[in-house]
DNA sequence: ACCTGAACACCGTTCAAGT
DNA sequence: ACCTGAACACCGTTCAAGT
């Protein structure tokens, strides 16, 4: 147990250590190397290639969920809510999180284990003319989607690129019929409202029970 | 008028053509060289560097909405409809087309229209306790997630990776409380009426008006 | 104005050879 | 079993020089 020996699960620690710091499109098995202090031809002894390791980056994004609370005997919509927002704070927690999760398609333990979580809460709680299964891919797939807008603008607005877009974007914003300016506004504001926002919007009406009320 | 001389929307034509055939994975700068057979170079004059010819290439996706029938002036949840899954095809008839817009950024014509239509027809459809904005974004989130998830498997499939995959998922799926079988059901069914049935769960109680019957 | 040629500082991956 | 060293076939971007 020395810190002597790289292994694979070491290996994705310090993959997502250097992305934190310099950025996912940084990050190349050459330098990834350097970092664990090994040779490049070293890595892929404990990783297939670069998509492979990709792919347990996302397992490792996944397994910061703490899903110990949530209990399965007794599902709530409440439940289900905290389930995808602990998947957006999981994605938040890495640099672009989002990006190294979407389209990895992971099958590893953690992956499956929010996804079947997720799912089980919901086949208690959808109403009849839903299906749980789709409900819980809906709510997936508007996360990821979510957060990746959401990163991308915590990458733009790091560099100062930001602004420069959103003055790009201006003129065309007056004679069109709205623009772009509900994005400019969603990601400026606070974006944990607008993303519980989303939620409510997509379990109203889908759901056998009537959701928190305001105040 | 002559073929002769390349512009920058010949550019990304042909950056679409070259991804289309290899995958966005595939695409370089020399490899674009290649095909629009100039020098490295020479990309240079038409295009700031990689990030924006990708930032063109997703405005020209977007490009491809038509939205020529949409009436402001009478909008309706069926609009709505329309106009997001006129937003998937258009992703789905670019290989990759959804990771390539996906937090792009695009400041350009096409991406502002297509998400100010979106806003327009909701603010008049959306029910009072919800905000237009946020169901627009919600729903061009939902969109971008669920095809990344969907050309992600479609490119696992074309390679026969897709069947590896599920083959090393199914120990898990077991003993798990629904595992990822979730996801390779969706994808492996009809993908457009899963799409449909995210965009229903959506709407129904986010809208102010009966959606469509069933049957 | 647009393009070439050449250069600079890098990539991912493989593999015989070492320990 | 794990790692090095060296090689192979590539990258994105810049820029003086040509036309």
């Amino acid at each position: 147990m020395g810190t002597r020996g790289l292994n694979r699960e070491r290996l994705v620690e310090i993959a997502h250590d250097f992305v934190s710091a310099n950025g996912l499109d940084a990050l190349t098995m050459r330098r990834l190397a350097v970092a664990a202090h090994v040779t490049p031809g070293a890595l892929y002894k404990h990783v297939h290639g670069k998509r492979d390791l990709q792919r347990a980056m996302a397992d490792a994004v996944y397994a910061t969920v703490d899903l110990s609370d949530i209990d399965l005997s007794t599902p709530t919509v409440d439940q289900v809510i905290t389930c995808c927002a602990r998947m957006r704070e999981a994605m938040l927690r890495f640099r672009d999180g989002a990006r190294i999760v979407a389209g990895s398609y992971s099958p590893f333990a953690a992956t499956a284990n929010i996804a079947g979580t997720l799912r089980a809460l919901l086949q208690a709680v959808t109403a009849p003319q839903f299906d749980a299964g789709d409900i819980a891919y809906a709510l997936r797939n508007y996360t990821t989607g979510f957060v990746i807008e959401e990163q991308a603008y915590l990458a733009l607005k790091s560099t100062g690129e930001w602004e420069h877009l959103v003055e790009a974007l201006e003129p065309d914003a007056r004679d069109l019929p709205g623009g772009m300016s509900d994005a400019v506004v969603i990601l400026t504001d606070d974006r944990d409202k607008r993303y519980l926002a989303g939620l409510i919007a997509i379990l109203t009406g889908t759901v056998n029970t009537r959701l928190t009320e305001p105040g």
